[in-house]
Parts: structure tokens; C-alpha cells; sequence
DNA sequence: GTTATTATACTTGTATACAAGTATACTTGA
DNA sequence: TCAAGTATACTTGTATACAAGTATAATAAC
């Protein structure tokens, strides 16, 4: 048996994590990677054989991942939906809606602490790069816009974003390893235009929000195509438990 | 033992709904009414008893409760949080965003059909309000908003949609009945307002779609009061379960 | 060969059982 | 009286059992 990627989420994250979360975040990582297609029908049975568990967390899982809009629950089976071009605009749309309205509430707050904050987060992108970490780079590149969207302590925003977040971290994820590997100078204009946010927010000069924002979206636009190649890279070292 | 209303909810609306969406929706409207406090803890096992169902669909009301930011779930039970001026006012910010985009999308689409169908819940609306039914009022108020959100086709735009839906409704059927009582002309008014949102829609005027849904939130604002004082009438018919 | 009907192997939803962890209260020792 | 430790009555998370419903396949009737 070689050496092989078990998990696609990476394991760390996981540490205090239930059996149902863990199978919901590795089921969203495989749909949205690609390994399980699109129009797939989930069995609550196969499942919970496939992640040695019970149906009680499947169930769980399931239920998080059709409220996320990447599976649909029917009366029999649950339905892939996954990600294609136009579920990734949408959630672009969506980002763009809220953190332009944060912006908007930042633009009358006091703000050095967050700027300090995410220039700390900066600080780590750029380690991680340096060390060709992808997941660390992810992590701190969500946590960087997460920062932002607590900074205005709005709940009902922050339902928004707890409820995007999972696919967002899972596309930016794959995304990432992707582009480690044979992109690697879009990083620098990645951090170019985080330091742009951060200049945005500290001089609340809206347009060069709007501007890095749109720009950050452009960025990730028609890398679908990146998805499904480093997935096929991925699945190269995945051991297939069809029995 | 006088005639009392079991349930907040309209038993009708919940014909084909399971054992756990049956608890989340009276839970939640005990919580958006005010006869769960903010700030109780409830636990499955006391839950369970009272709805006399077992701890299944207590765990699974509780996880969509918790998404909808009504309560917290914490490592020994669940806090209620509740609805506050403040969180109101988020919702409707998260309204006014959305809606706002969708407004934006409608303005380059066909919506003539979409007028036809907003006029139709429009009428139906005119009848609920003849007939005193403020249920059958709420419901068609909410389909109002969640036709002219459907239109736009948009799924991450849905899924905010779907996660606000059933907090909104719970307030809006609360509000509404209290307002049956002894604001019955306030309802000549959301009529035309929402006569302007539909003439908005056809003349894809922004400003005028802006300004009536603004009116829509003032109408709603510091109706927090109306809520607490329909709770004391409401409850005064509740036979408290209490052993 | 085609249609109806019955069997079977699935599905979901709910109840219950159990393991592991945590707060509260009650001891026990000084 | 107070501190420390232990017992107990909770809590959650997971596994399992079972009922009721649904699609698929096999059989029977024509």
C-alpha cells in the first residue's frame, strides 16, 4: 500500500471536532474537489460504512451540508450539488454584499486595533508562503476576512459568513495546494492586494475596498479549472475504499 | 380546563413536517415570543419530555435553532438568546441587503410575470385582512418576499433567505396577530406599501423599491413592545406544562 | 410480450441504550 | 470553618433498534 493522502481536510483542524463535523467537512471537501460528482446520490448507510461511524453523525453532516447548498436533501438519498462556475460567483456575490456592508460599518468605527490585527494575519500569509504551506496559507487568508467581519459585531452578518465559511475555507483549500504547486507567483499579488484591504480600511477610502475586493474575486475567477486539475492530482494518492 | 391555543404555530402549516421541525417551530416561536426568556438554558432531556419526543429530534430542532442565531449551543446545554431590538434591526439590515440585490438583478430581467404573481398574493393578502386571519396574512406577507427573491434564480441569495425564513416569520405571525387586536388600520398601510414595491418592480424605479422597503422597516421598528404585550395575551390561554 | 401485483431490499425518522465527560453537592479530613 | 476529594446526577455524542414508507425487481395473470 504507497503512502497516500487519507483525509483531504486537513486533520489538525480537526482536533476537537465530532464524528459529524468530521464527516462534513471531509464530505465537503471530496464534493467540492470533485471526487464525488455532481448529481451524486448519497446513501445515510454507504456513508456511514465509508466513514466507519454511525447514522447519527452522517445524518448531522447531511444536514449541514444541504443547509451550505452543496447537497439537496430529497425523500430518498441526498443529492450532490457541488460546485460549478455559477455556485462561485454566487458566493462571491455574497462575499461582495457583506463585506461591502462591513466596510460601510467600519468606515465609522475606530479601527487601528483591526488593522493591527490583520497586518499580524498578513504577517503570517507571508511565513506560510515562504514555508510553501498551503493550508496555513488558507487558513490565516479566511481568517483574514473573518477578522474584518467581526470587527462590526453583527450577528445576523456573522450567521451569513459561519453558514459560507466551510465552502469558502474547502474552495480556498483546494485552490491553494493547487496553485503551490504550479502557480506560485499569484501569491504575491494575493498579498499585494490584501495589503490594498488593509490600506482600504485604514485610510476608509471605500472605493479601494470595493477595488481589492473585486480584484481578490477576479483572482479566483475561471480557476475552476485549476480545481478540478489539482484534484486529479489529489485523487492520484487517495486510496479507494470501494469495496 | 378552558379552550387554550396548544401552539404558537399554526398546527396547518406543519402537515408534512417531522417530529424535530415541529419542535423547532414552536420552540422558536416560545423564544421569539418571549415565553422562553433570553438567556435560559434548555436541555435535550427536559425538551424531550415536554414535546414528549425523544432526544433525536430535540438535537436536530436545536442545531437549526442555533443556526438561526435564536440560541447558542454551548457545552452543557443550549442558551437562549432570542430576539432583541437589536437583533431585529440586523435582520432587517440582512433584508434590506439582500433585497436590495435582488432588486438590482430584477431591473435586468422580464418581471411582468412576476408582477402578475405578486399582485395575486397582494389580493390574497386584501382577503386575510377582510377575514381577520392574521396567520393566513403572515404567510402570505413572507411568500410576498420570498417570490420576488426566488425570481432572481440566485441559490447562496436562497440559502440567506432560507436561514432569515422561519425567524422572520415567527416575528411577522406574532407581530401580525397582536396588531389584529388594536391596530387594524396599520394594515391599510403595509397594503400600499407593498402596492409601491410592485409598481418599484414593474418601472424598475430603485429609488421608489429603496423607499418602500424602508417604510416596510420603519413600520416594523419598535414593534418589539407590541410583541411583549401580545405575548401577555397569548400566554394568559397557555396551559403551562409544568409538573 | 405486456401489464398488475406482490416481495424484497432499500430508504428515512424516531426511540432507546450506552459511553464519556462535567458540574454540583456531599462528604471527609484537618 | 474550610479545603480537598469523591460521589452523584446531570450533560453531550454516538451506536443501535425498530417502524413506516418507497422504489426496484420478480412473479403472476392475461
Amino acid at each position: 500500500m504507497s503512502e497516500s493522502r487519507e483525509f483531504l481536510y486537513p486533520e489538525k483542524w480537526l482536533s476537537k471536532a465530532s464524528a459529524g463535523d468530521r464527516v462534513a467537512y471531509e464530505l465537503r471537501m471530496q464534493i467540492i474537489s470533485g471526487m464525488i460528482e455532481s448529481g451524486t446520490i448519497l446513501s445515510e448507510n454507504k456513508l456511514a460504512a465509508d466513514f466507519s461511524v454511525s447514522r447519527s453523525p452522517v445524518r448531522e453532516a447531511l444536514k449541514i451540508l444541504a443547509s451550505e447548498n452543496i447537497i439537496r436533501l430529497e425523500r430518498m438519498g441526498a443529492v450532490v450539488i457541488g460546485l460549478s462556475e455559477k455556485e462561485i460567483e454566487e458566493i462571491y456575490d455574497v462575499r461582495l454584499l457583506i463585506e461591502t456592508f462591513v466596510f460601510e460599518r467600519l468606515a465609522r468605527m475606530e479601527t487601528s486595533e483591526l488593522v493591527k490585527e490583520l497586518s499580524k494575519i498578513l504577517e503570517m500569509m507571508k511565513v506560510a508562503i515562504k514555508y510553501c504551506d498551503a493550508d496555513e496559507f488558507s487558513f490565516q487568508d479566511v481568517l483574514f476576512h473573518e477578522t474584518i467581519i467581526r470587527a462590526v459585531n453583527h450577528s445576523y452578518i456573522l450567521m451569513i459568513w459561519n453558514n459560507l465559511k466551510p465552502v469558502m475555507e474547502s474552495f480556498i483549500l483546494l485552490s491553494m495546494r493547487g496553485r503551490f504547486k504550479d502557480k506560485y507567483d499569484d501569491f504575491t499579488r494575493i498579498i499585494n492586494n490584501h495589503e490594498l484591504y488593509i490600506e482600504a480600511i485604514r485610510t476608509k477610502d471605500r472605493n479601494l475596498m470595493i477595488k481589492s475586493l473585486h480584484q481578490n474575486f477576479d483572482d479566483v475567477q475561471g480557476k475552476v479549472e485549476d480545481l478540478w486539475r489539482s484534484q486529479q492530482m489529489l485523487s492520484k494518492g487517495v486510496v479507494q475504499e470501494n469495496d
